[in-house]
DNA sequence: ACCTGAACACCGTTCAAGT
DNA sequence: ACCTGAACACCGTTCAAGT
């Protein structure tokens, strides 16, 4: 008898969810979902098809989770909003953040983000087409930041170790002299400023190109 | 007998990636992997320490293929030059381009083209501050952009299709109109383009924001 | 309609043994 | 030092059966 009144796609989508946060991903088996639910595995496929379909759920949950900034802000601001928003997202899930990247948002609940931003483009008089290589970009230094930042990108930079030097293979700060200068510094900054930074010189370079109607 | 004389790191990753490439990430395992180098599945463990690390190694692979161009082009043709060869990389091998964003570049030859872009930074007055900025904001680009040109993200955005017409659940169109609107041009235009115009994008708000020395 | 247990065809990896 | 075969403790998913 499961715990729940009754399994649904969502409240299978939270449970895995709990786990994601809790245990990681690699701990989200059909065998483990099943019994944070108080139910057998195969249950779970009355009301999904496969696992594929549980990642894509859990994806919707958290798209769902970015906030669609109120009308009327100016695009930059709405933007900014948006992006901060959906890097708070992936922060509060670390290790759910990387479905983010592999499931787009479709679901209504996971696209009010999407359609706020694809507003505030239109009502600045971005054209349809400039509205939709502004979000390409945003998109993709939203996506790439959380490889970076989640991934632990920089913090296993080589460079930013102690340089190799042992004798039959010459150490890295000899060949790679501006590796061993910068890589120190890609792990040291504060992530939040950091990422406002990159915002603004992707904000900004929008601003410069893409043309109004 | 391995067909091959001896079995090393760099055998096992190559033959890894022709696996990946011919028959999907999803064909690597070990059994596969063996079989590729006509061994058996355990004498890979005694030169690596596991799954992981045939993964990382064919990261560093592809790493190594992306092109460092040479000194002397000025920090804009030379990033342009980087982050072309590096989405060329992507394109020849779709299915193992997941794995340049989970593992960072380690080994000299695939840090060849790092160096050869924070050269052209420094070399053209970015301080070692912002050089680390701009390669944040780059790399994420280009993360973001393999996302989402690999991973189909706007190929199967929900907007991309036609609308959902049932009467108990109002149809998209209805309540994301401006989703509507640009989802169908996400898809619509052509890859190399939208990622020059994107890069166009990303460094100039690079020369507008980041200070000189 | 919804749930179950047993089974199938796999995994990555450990172990004890071979040369 | 390098490789092997058998085994262990898992997977996702199919199937036949239960209510």
């Amino acid at each position: 008898m499961p715990r729940t009144a009754r399994l649904n796609e969502r409240t299978i989508a939270e449970a895995a969810l709990v786990v994601v946060d809790t245990e990681g991903i690699g701990a989200l088996t059909m065998r483990r979902l099943a019994e944070q639910l108080s139910t057998s595995p195969m249950a779970l496929y009355h009301h999904l098809p496969d696992k594929e379909a549980v990642l894509e759920a859990v994806a919707q949950l958290l798209l769902a989770e970015v906030e669609a900034p109120p009308p009327g802000l100016g695009w930059q601001e709405t933007l900014r909003r948006i992006m901060r928003s959906a890097r708070a997202v992936a922060l509060r899930h670390p290790h759910a953040a990387s479905l983010i990247a592999r499931f787009p948002p479709r679901t209504p609940d996971a696209l009010a983000f999407v359609e706020a931003g694809f507003r505030s483009f239109r009502a600045a008089g971005f054209s349809p087409s400039s509205t939709a290589t502004a979000y390409r970009i945003l998109v993709g230094y939203s996506l790439g930041t959380q490889d970076v930042e989640l991934g632990g990108y920089f913090a296993t930079h080589p460079a930013t170790r102690s340089p190799n030097g042992s004798l039959d293979q010459p150490s890295t700060d000899r060949i790679l002299p501006t590796v061993a200068e910068i890589g120190p510094l890609l792990a040291a900054g504060d992530p939040d400023q950091e990422f406002e930074h990159g915002l603004d010189i992707v904000l900004t370079g929008i601003e410069a190109i893409l043309p109004r109607e």
